[in-house]
DNA sequence: TTGTAAGCGTTATCAG
DNA sequence: CTGATAACGCTTACAA
């Protein structure tokens, strides 16, 4: 591990002469340079982006954090930062946050001391008061789920008129009695998706019975309990609108086996060759994950620019077979 | 953005002994600890982690290169690399390869300049003889393909087993005209893969024909196309190995919509929920990740322990539908 | 128990 | 065009 003062002595030059010639700076001598670079690769030198990096106080990192990289949908997301990032010569440094709430504060404040030239998260708690102090110093931008107690910048998909249409169109296909499969009604997203299918029904002149929503369907087992419950004749529901992937992909065994017409709220790989292939409102993980990198990158440049606190994605209907069936 | 030495001034101390506050070092009396705590609360004191990690020479950063995010096979191994990464205090930065070979170097270079503590790589090329100078200084994990020209250590699946099993499973259910469904062989799992389908039809007295290997399938038009070659008269194919898991995916569709017995290298979510249900070798992703990251953090503790080189896991046939079609 | 000095590898500033 | 010097924030020796 040759370090710069080394290099240095072996080409009978000052360290700040090799700097000059490691970052191109047009004030070296031919001659000059061309025996430090003869030194450089005599010692296989290579600089230590720690050191450069602690002293520019600035890492070229952008942090980024979700729930769940196995989700396609945060790995859309996380795949699109890294992209934008690359475009601007950032790596990226991930973390899952995983489900639970509580872990959130910790993850990000330990993520957060390195010093990062901006962060995107995905957030999993409602508040984010303690990350002001941090806000003020690098930029931060929340995707899929808006911050909490917390000026920021957000991309969002607009969750409450995705699920009013997606459960619309239910109505449109003549169900009057349609289940809302969930997880959680915690997360900020869930609850806004509630209150699309609600504002549906109410719209078609239809009953919001509490009893047709199920939660904690994540899982396969959850969501076959969900789905049972919600058949039984005692809510005898004719068609679902699934809140999000995690449950639909959870609930597509039973859906398959016992189909039931069907409306979920995201996309996901092989939805469309399915049996029934299903029908979704397709949000664009992608377009969260680009605009945010790029946020990031616009805050820093332009600390002071005004720009929009919150973006909403449209999201869009994609028709497929289960919600006829 | 409060340094050590404001708070030292602020509690009337030296900065080495808010250094000790900090690191929970015994030899500070109760009072001192209590004056430097209000100090730090005082000024919002968080220390630069930027400076620790320069100072001690090397990040508590695994770093984690897959060809590609989304799919869900590397998403396990990630995942897993962080899980085991977090249950060391280290955390991980993640970049994707993609998957053009001349990526590789300067990505993995650029990476590896950060003075990480390990690095695991899902690698796309096979020459790593680049990586030696940086292999003798920190530990490097191949998982999935082995590393080309490096002695490193590696955790891979048993492609060719795997693959010679999956055929023979087909060739067991009566099918004498098999086709290999692949990507690219210059991708050395795929290669290998093609030796194990090789040798079960050796091993049945199967006459192996060049002309049933049909390539470049890891998108859905080129999976159709294809298959649609297979099945064609000249071809006449009644099975099909795929093998791997984007392709698999990506004939999906056609395989639903004129299905033909097919058994998969590597499984994929819902596999089990499409019509037919896909049989597959099922391989560990999540193991991969887990072993190759404990594995980075045995040798940085232990450099001079003699460890085995290459780990091979079993790979499992799941059986479902798809073979018996 | 606490402090002083020195340095990790790089770069900014200012002289020459 | 080139170099001396200092500094980034923290920690390891070594003293006191």
């Amino acid at each position: 591990m040759a370090t710069m003062r080394e290099v240095a002595a072996a080409a009978g030059v000052s360290p700040k002469t090799v700097s000059r010639v490691l970052n191109d700076d047009p004030h070296v001598s031919p001659a000059t340079r061309e025996r430090v670079e003869a030194s450089m690769r005599e010692l296989a030198y290579v600089p230590n982006a720690l050191a450069t990096t602690f002293r520019s106080g600035r890492s070229p990192v952008i942090g980024v954090a979700v729930p769940d990289l196995i989700d396609p949908f945060f790995a859309a997301i996380v795949t699109a930062v890294e992209e934008e990032a690359l475009a601007h010569d950032l790596s990226t440094l991930v973390t899952s946050l995983g489900h639970d709430p509580s872990r959130e504060r910790t993850v990000l404040e330990s993520v957060l001391r390195r010093q990062l030239s901006g962060l995107v998260v995905a957030p999993t708690t409602n508040d984010h008061a303690y990350l002001e102090a941090w806000a003020a110093r690098i930029p931060i931008a929340f995707v899929d789920r808006a911050p909490g107690r917390l000026e920021a910048d957000a991309f969002l998909q607009d969750d409450h008129g995705g699920a009013r249409d997606a459960t619309a169109h239910l109505i449109a296909h003549g169900h009057r009695r349609i289940g809302f499969l969930g997880d959680s009604l915690a997360a900020p997203t869930i609850a806004e998706r509630l209150e699309g299918y609600r504002e549906a029904l109410a719209a078609a002149g239809l009953p919001f019975d509490d009893d047709l929503v199920a939660l904690d369907a994540a899982t396969r087992p959850g969501a076959a309990e969900a789905l049972r419950r919600l058949r039984a004749p005692d809510r005898a529901v004719t068609a679902v609108f699934s809140s999000d992937a995690r449950c639909t992909m959870a609930a597509v065994p039973t859906v398959t086996a016992h189909p039931i017409a069907l409306t979920a709220f995201g996309d996901f790989p092989l939805a469309d060759s399915l049996t029934p292939a299903i029908t979704v409102m397709a949000q664009n993980p992608a377009a969260l994950g680009r605009l945010a990198a790029a946020r990031l990158v616009e805050r820093a440049a332009h600390p002071t620019r005004t720009l929009p606190r919150r973006t909403v994605l449209p999201v869009t209907l994609v028709e497929r077979a289960s919600c006829r069936v």
